[in-house]
DNA sequence: ATCGTATAATTTGGGCCCGAACAATTCTCA
DNA sequence: TGAGAATTGTTCGGGCCCAAATTATACGAT
């Protein structure tokens, strides 16, 4: 993890590479930390209290929304968890497979497939919720509860920027033209 | 992307379904929404500037990483974007094979080895970063410059919390039992 | 000079990640 | 009622991700 210091640098030597071109740093600087803290929070999680039950994050971050929420559709749960829908396939047939999730179709609905905890499942996070609480505590231990309501509201701020106005953004970025396709990915059969 | 009102309804069903159990609601909040921010700030960016030159977060960064820094030692560039000295190597072979770096042999440590950008790598940067720091202000369009501060501060803070006390709360946390080794993985040959 | 020991980058296995393509189902409206 | 539009979850290709194992080099002490 680099220190703070290489950003404050780094931030020096980038004004120097741009020359005359404005930057804005206090902005540049709120995205480099909101991508650093979310890697330090993930690697001391990942390496602390969900090592020892073999979670990776995303399996967790799933397997706590479908506790916090209860049997639901795989669309939710892939956007109240933050991945694609694809992804949270995968996702939950690994959980599927390691007896903590089970599915179920839709009783009236044949397109849906529905998600919940299985008794195992259920006491895993009973038992997991409170230490990884714990963590959580950990890493914002040098913030004070004021601090906390502070940042958090900034950054649902940017989430909020993001959700309303980012896809106008995206195309107004792209004054009328057609997105560009990923390179990668699937092709015509 | 989750709205900002199934955090707070989380929090809400997650405080009722723990029972006694006590909860760091204002940790859990920083918690949540860094990694939020971090999804939505990626998608965007990804989304606008990157797709267009087919690049990826993780590839950009590496790029301006070695713009940043010029001819950097791998273990430097790795350290710096936040991956592992593994997954670098694979990305460093995507943008190499895009004729965007060049790798060279260190002159007297025939251990290392040097990552530094081409002509046409130096050419993207320098059209590419206007271009990426104008989206980092859009996504932070909802805050003052005094905001913005602010929030990069407690992030700072998040970060050195992890860098400088995390490895030994974990090791803390295992109390002197040794880490659970990753089930995925190499296994000996 | 040679033998450990330390450190570098790479390889590798299992897994996550996206988004386009696809198949199945439901909805809409003529 | 029936054909097209819309919506769902899954498949799939290319790529990122980690950490352990491996390979290669450097260096210190005999």
């Amino acid at each position: 993890m680099p220190g703070q210091r290489s950003i404050a640098e780094a931030e020096r030597l980038a004004a120097a590479r741009l020359g005359g071109i404005p930057v804005r740093h206090d902005q540049m600087a709120v995205v480099a930390n909101i991508y650093r803290a979310a890697s330090a929070v993930r690697q001391h999680l990942e390496n602390s209290v969900l090592r020892g039950v073999d979670l990776t994050w995303t399996a967790f971050v799933v397997l706590w929304v479908i506790w916090i929420w209860g049997e639901s559709e795989t669309r939710h749960v892939a956007e109240e968890a933050g991945i694609s829908k694809g992804t949270l396939t995968g996702v939950a047939r690994t959980l599927e497979s390691r007896g903590l999730v089970q599915r179920a179709d839709h009783p009236t609905d044949g397109r849906l497939v529905l998600l919940s905890l299985t008794d195992e499942g259920e006491q895993l996070m009973q038992r997991l919720f409170p230490a990884f609480n714990e963590e959580e505590s950990f890493v914002t231990g040098q913030l004070s509860d004021a601090d906390c309501q502070t940042v958090a509201e900034g950054l649902r701020r940017v989430v909020l920027q993001v959700e309303e106005n980012g896809e106008k953004r995206r195309q107004d970025l792209l004054g009328g033209a057609a997105p560009a396709p990923r390179r990668s990915g699937r092709r015509k059969a």
